[in-house]
DNA sequence: CGGCTTCAGTAATCGCGATTACCGAAGGTG
DNA sequence: CACCTTCGGTAATCGCGATTACTGAAGCCG
């Protein structure tokens, strides 16, 4: 199992373990592949088990009654999740779907548990990644009861732009973040291209005023 | 409402430790009283110290640039709040409000990250309380976007219902608790009156027909 | 190259909830 | 009791974003 950090990923949940603590993770894990498109967990099955994305991309979302989708988190490696249905909690109507294909790691709740007093650092580490989850849910909340459409996706551009560009994300796709419609996200965009704040083409976004965009994004 | 909680608070974080481990923590912890209004954390400050209420109540929120307020979470006694700026996030425009007077303890960052190691069962129930911050807040994610008022009012009056009746809500703490001008609650509350659902005093809601709500809050 | 599928642009309607502006009732306090 | 503050009721306007309905452009695949 290598061993690595990003700032989005948090770091390997079992970095700086020695090769014996390895070999002995390993013995208790099981590390799959899936295929874009594959399903982790569905509302009802409980899954009982904590996965480990180690590459490709996994997304946390839920449904409408009529089908709208809410992404929850955009998974990168590294992460973890599904945590929750092993710490007394079900993840009700939560989906998790693989959007690209993907390396998991995965482990039962026994082992899981007996981790956490074992290894307090482990315990340490969910516990940072729960911090982060907990901030970016309560943030996407407020953002979601306070802004407006242009503000959200201006704040997303600026969370996913690389350099000022964003790629590989569909107006659909901005549109499933903020759980809203197609064509309101194009409207916003368009809005914002108005404004000579991004310049857009086809599954690509470029910034073109940072200071402004943040000023939008801000309410 | 001294002894315990309910399936808000979560079990007392110290619970089940020998009398030399509780001398222990006490040494290292501070308990104060707060009163109502009072104001733990505000944006910027960050509170380099996890909190325990051990008596009262307080109330997490956000405010908007207009000042409109959405409360986030509504903690009753054996909660614990404040964790992620010692954990590695800070709590970015989050205030904590003494919303009854209150007994809370303190720890710092340092004490509480030993205990962590030291003793994993409090990390374990960290990670549990955790858990439902991060199902509440995305469950609120969730209903605030795909929503309307009526049924996020209906949801929230049956979260809160002790039997079929809900006590020392005002309509705006209502309104608070989802974001909303007062006016907006006192609509949707006159609706599901209107429809037989509830019935409506000063600072106090009976839940009529619990089955038909709840119908309505799923949707 | 022709057809299909995915993406993006646009427009029109409609309803909900924000926002403003009051009034009236209930309790509390001196 | 008189005053005042908190609570709750109501109504009118307005704008945003949902929802529906298409059109057109860009890649992809056979």
């Amino acid at each position: 199992m290598s061993t690595r950090a990003d700032g989005n990923g948090g770091p390997d949940l079992f970095q700086g373990m020695t090769a014996e603590e390895l070999r002995e993770v390993e013995r208790v894990t099981s590390t799959r592949t899936f295929t874009r498109g594959a399903i982790l967990y569905t509302p009802g099955e409980t899954g009982e088990a904590l996965f480990l994305l180690r590459e490709g991309a996994v997304q946390i979302y839920r449904l409408s009654p009529e089908g709208r989708k809410l992404v929850i988190a955009q998974l990168l490696p590294y992460s973890f999740f599904g945590e929750m249905s092993c710490i007394g909690q079900g993840m009700y109507d939560t989906f998790a779907e693989v959007t690209e294909d993907s390396t998991i790691v995965t482990m039962n709740c026994e082992v899981l548990n007996r981790l956490l007093v074992s290894k307090p650092e482990i315990a340490r580490r969910i516990l940072e990644a729960f911090g982060r989850r907990v901030l970016e849910a309560e943030r996407q909340l407020e953002d979601t009861v306070f802004k407006g459409i242009p503000a959200r996706v201006a704040a997303l551009l600026l969370r996913e732009s690389r350099n000022d560009s964003v790629d590989g994300l569909t107006h659909q796709d901005i549109a499933e973040r903020l759980g809203v419609y197609r064509e309101t996200a194009t409207n916003a965009l368009n809005e914002l291209k108005a404004a000579d704040l991004i310049s857009i083409g086809r599954k690509h976004i470029t910034i073109l005023d940072r200071a402004r965009l943040t000023k939008i994004a801000g309410e």
